[in-house]
DNA sequence: AATGAATGAGTCTTCATTCAT
DNA sequence: CATGAATGAAGACTCATTCAT
């Protein structure tokens, strides 16, 4: 007997959920142009003015998704940073645990990833940031003496995010490898490489 | 003596290959939907209908490019296979090689690279090939001797063409970087990785 | 109470009908080639992506309109042979009441009438088909000892298609005359032929 | 030695015959809108420009055909009136001689035949005209005491064309009949109709 | 006599978006 | 909250036709 005219209360917040779901995997799926309002409100089972009543607008859906992506990955940021805190792990441990966070996240987050890291034109500036982030670390650890002094960290960053992404659409999306076998083997990577007689690389294989 | 003014207007091929150029161009620079015929035809200084004198269609032109950009990119592997044949180079030299012609090549062909690497629908399935190619070679040297044996030589595979793809926009094309700097340095982390203390890692860095 | 002004421009159903009306027409007079979509909506007074909203393309239209013709034909066909069923009726009277009937048709659905029978790509079957069913009532006929058995039934029947089209054209749709009395006249000729002292024909002439 | 410059004389008026030929053929298997300017100077292996050398448009040649199936008909009614003027024969043997030309006529001149009888915007035209000389024919016959005189000769007439036309389609492009058998079925049925016991309708069965 | 190259003008079709109810 | 109906704006593509050689 409270409301009345609102036929439901939050009746109107499901429908912009789902619109707001069901366009972030079209719009992972099929790119942005590839996925029309018209799929969207089908799949949806609403008609396109209900489209227009919670978005002002296809960009807008869009912006709205990209922006959701980067909240969710600074809020992920944030949480790894704190419980890195305890600092009672060695340096690959924690590495190891930051790009465990990162892959989890995408595996969680298959549609979101896929609109920010390769759909958004703006995926390539975030992920300069990140590798600036990451170079941060790196460059804090080489610092305290971990690394080789000398090595471009800048490069090593790029890098370390150029493999996160293609190995989460070819291993991780496919269901080939958990997030924390990749993660694992990245750190193996990018701390001891390949080569053999380097030393320590069989310890964080065992590790882990 | 000398042709005076517009070229006589009258050469076919050179108005394909023009089309054809600013068309990958555009392609690179906005994406497949952003770029329209209209914009094509008017940086090529030519009307709509000369467009469809030379290609079948938008799709058409884009596909054609996609098969350059395979091509070229297969020529280039069968050209760096044979000059490896001298096989005098030790394995980080080979690698290196291998390396940096990939990358004078993404160098030299931007906008291709971008529709072939990035634009393209099958970009995916490129680079998994690639990556599979990769992986043999990283095999053989394992099997070789050269490297750890019991690591997942496809997740390297991967991670270097992820690697590659993410300096390649970063450093190479931003003019930050040369194509040899970056190989120097993407072997040096694929072989050695980053932490101090592994054999090897400074005789390379001194080296190329 | 009423509606006021334009409909209120909310039924869907009508406005397909409308365009479909108008399609009919601009089809008819003009063809297929030299009618305009544009020149649709603008008789419909309504834009063109309207006209998409209820048809498919220009072709889709025209394949409605092709059916819908074939559609009320044969409709036209069962409802003729029913009446007929009563068989009190001589030959005569029966062939006679047939053609009155298909010509009323085309009295009635002119548009649709010169769609399905002259600028259909399938008209040419189509006329070939009724031609064969009439052939069927002929030898019939002729085998109930009404007619030279002799005679060649395909030929008569497909005459009297072209006399139907014909005159159809040349007599119905320029208001000259009636299908009644166009039926007679088509039954006199078939039947007794315009020679003089040809038993019966004054009987049929008098008769209708 | 004589002709210097005109490579052979007259190439130019076969490349014009052959480029009429096969614009007649195509126009009236594909139709007028259907057949593309660039189809016709494909089959007659020249360039679009050597069309226009020819022809001043598109509407041209079809126009020009048009007349050619004009001239060539009322060249064949002159003729056929010439040697009707011997006048020994009877009324149904002159009006199956006037019939088998035709249908000859239709047999030779198949593409013109379509194009100008069911392509021309002015078929119907055509069409109405010679049912009016049908028409003047009958009606001269009947005043001579041939036939019912009450009847009405420009239904007949109209009629004639009709089953004319049908029939040619169907029978005589088909290959099922040839011209003379079809002409005296014709005749057989305007002059005597279907009806059995209609006295004379055997005799020119017989003789034709 | 003939052609390689190019174009003006037009048509179909699509899609995001809004109005009135 | 939701919808049936409609549209503005734009883009791909085609075709008859013409230059310059």
């Amino acid at each position: 007997m409270a409301q009345r005219g609102r036929k439901k209360g939050s009746d109107g917040e499901a429908s912009r959920a789902l619109l707001l779901k069901i366009a972030a995997d079209e719009f992972a799926e099929n790119g942005y142009h590839e996925t029309k309002i018209s799929d969207i409100v089908k799949k949806a089972e609403v008609t396109q003015p209900t489209f227009y009543l919670y978005f002002k607008s296809k960009r807008a859906v869009f912006e709205e998704l990209e922006d959701l992506f980067r909240s969710k990955l600074s809020e992920l940021a944030n949480d790894t940073r704190l419980d890195t805190g305890i600092d009672e792990e060695s340096l690959p441990e924690r590495i190891g645990d930051g790009l465990s966070a990162i892959l989890r996240f995408f595996t969680q987050n298959r549609s979101l990833g896929r609109i920010g890291f390769f759909l958004s034109p703006s995926a390539g500036q975030l992920k300069e940031q990140i590798a600036r982030k990451i170079e941060e670390n790196l460059l804090a650890a080489a610092n305290a003496g971990y690394f080789h002094v000398n090595f471009d960290m800048s490069i090593a960053a790029n890098g370390l995010v150029g493999m996160i992404e293609q190995l989460t659409v070819s291993k991780l999306w496919t269901g080939q490898r958990s997030a924390d076998e990749l993660a694992k083997d990245i750190v193996s990577i990018v701390l001891y490489g390949l080569k053999k007689d380097c030393a320590g690389s069989e310890a964080i294989t065992d590790k882990l």
